[in-house]
DNA sequence: GTAATTGCAAAGGCTTTGCGGGCAT
DNA sequence: ATGCCCGCAAAGCCTTTGCAATTAC
C-alpha cells in the first residue's frame, strides 16, 4: 500500500498536468520525463528522489535513478518543482503549481500537511522591511504532534539522520 | 579576515558560556570540548562544522574534524546547540541559549540575520491547533534582498548545491 | 542528422564510525 | 583504574557526472 491518490490529473489525451508544464517550457519530452511527470502529477505528497524512482519504476522499469535526479533538478531550474528539506538528509519535491503554501510536519510520523498562506505574507514582508530587506521568499514550517484524542493512524517515523529541528 | 566578533563571553575564570552549560549537563570536559565551547561562545554567526574546525584549529591544532562532528552532535542532543539548515548541504549551528528566534537570509550574500519571535508564536500555535496538532516547534525563514539605497558591503554568495528555497 | 538524453558506474561532498591509543574522573 | 574520548582512515549516504549508446526534434 502507498499513500498517493490517483488524482486522475491528465486530460483525455493522456498528457499529465506536469507534462503540460514541461511542454510549455519547451522541454524535450522523452519517455522517462513523461513518466516522471505523470508520477508527480499523481502525487499529493512530497516524495523524495528514491520514492519517485520507486513509483516510476512500478509503471515502467526502463528508467534509472540518475535520470530521476537529473529530471528533478531540471524541473526545479524551470520552476516546475520546488525542492524542500524537512530533515532526514534527503530532498523532497513539491510541484510549484500548487501555489504558495507552508507545511506542518507531524513529528511522530514524518507526515507533511500543507496549509495555505493567509496572514503571513504581509507579516513576513513587514518584518523584512523592518530589517532593511525586500522579501524574496519565505517559508514557515511547523512541527507538531497530534492531539491525544485522535492519535490514530500513526506511522513509525524514520528518524532523521542530520535534519534540522 | 573573518566575521566573528570577540564577544569576550568567558568569565574571569576562563570558563566560557557554552562550557558552563556543558558542565551543568555533566559532560566530561576534554581539551577539545573546551576549545569548541570557547569557539561557539565567541561566535555570533551560524558556523558549519568546517568553519568551527577552522576556528578551533587556529587556537589549538590538536583537534580533528571528526571530534568537531562528534561534539556538535553531542551538544545538540544535550540541547545546547541547535542544528540549522539554510541550504547549501551543510548543517550550521546555533547556540540554544540565544533564545527562540528566526532568520532572514540575504539571498545575495548568504548572510544570516537573526530576529526575535514576537507575534509568531501565537499565530503558529493557532494554525497548528486548527489542523489538529499541538505545536512542538516552528521555524520561519525569510529570504530577502537589501534595499537598493544601502546595497553596500556585499559579499559574493557561494551558491547552494542542494538547498531548498 | 544532430544535439540532447539516458544508463551505468565511478566519483564527490558531507557525515558517521571502527579501532587502537590516550585522557578525565 | 576504567570507561569515555580522541585521531585516523575507511565507510556510508545522498547526489552528481563522464562516457558511450540511444533518442527526440
Amino acid at each position: 500500500m502507498d499513500m498517493r491518490a490517483s488524482t486522475d490529473d491528465q486530460a483525455e489525451d493522456g498528457v499529465s498536468r506536469i507534462e503540460r508544464l514541461c511542454i510549455e517550457r519547451g522541454l524535450k519530452m522523452t519517455g522517462q520525463r513523461r513518466l516522471i511527470a505523470r508520477v508527480l502529477s499523481d502525487s499529493v505528497d512530497h516524495p523524495d528522489v528514491e520514492e519517485l524512482y520507486r513509483r516510476a519504476s512500478a509503471l515502467d522499469q526502463r528508467i534509472s535513478i540518475a535520470t530521476v535526479y537529473r529530471t528533478v533538478r531540471l524541473l526545479e531550474e524551470k520552476g516546475i518543482l520546488e525542492r524542500r528539506d524537512f530533515g532526514g538528509g534527503r530532498a523532497r519535491f513539491d510541484p510549484a503549481d500548487r501555489g504558495h503554501h507552508h507545511h506542518l510536519i507531524d513529528v511522530d510520523s514524518g507526515r507533511v500537511i500543507e496549509f495555505a498562506d493567509t496572514e503571513h505574507e504581509a507579516l513576513a514582508r513587514a518584518i523584512a522591511a523592518r530589517l532593511g530587506f525586500d522579501l524574496v521568499d519565505h517559508r514557515l514550517e511547523l512541527f507538531g504532534r497530534r492531539f491525544a484524542d485522535d492519535a490514530a493512524a500513526k506511522t513509525p517515523a524514520r528518524r532523521a539522520r542530520r535534519g534540522s529541528a
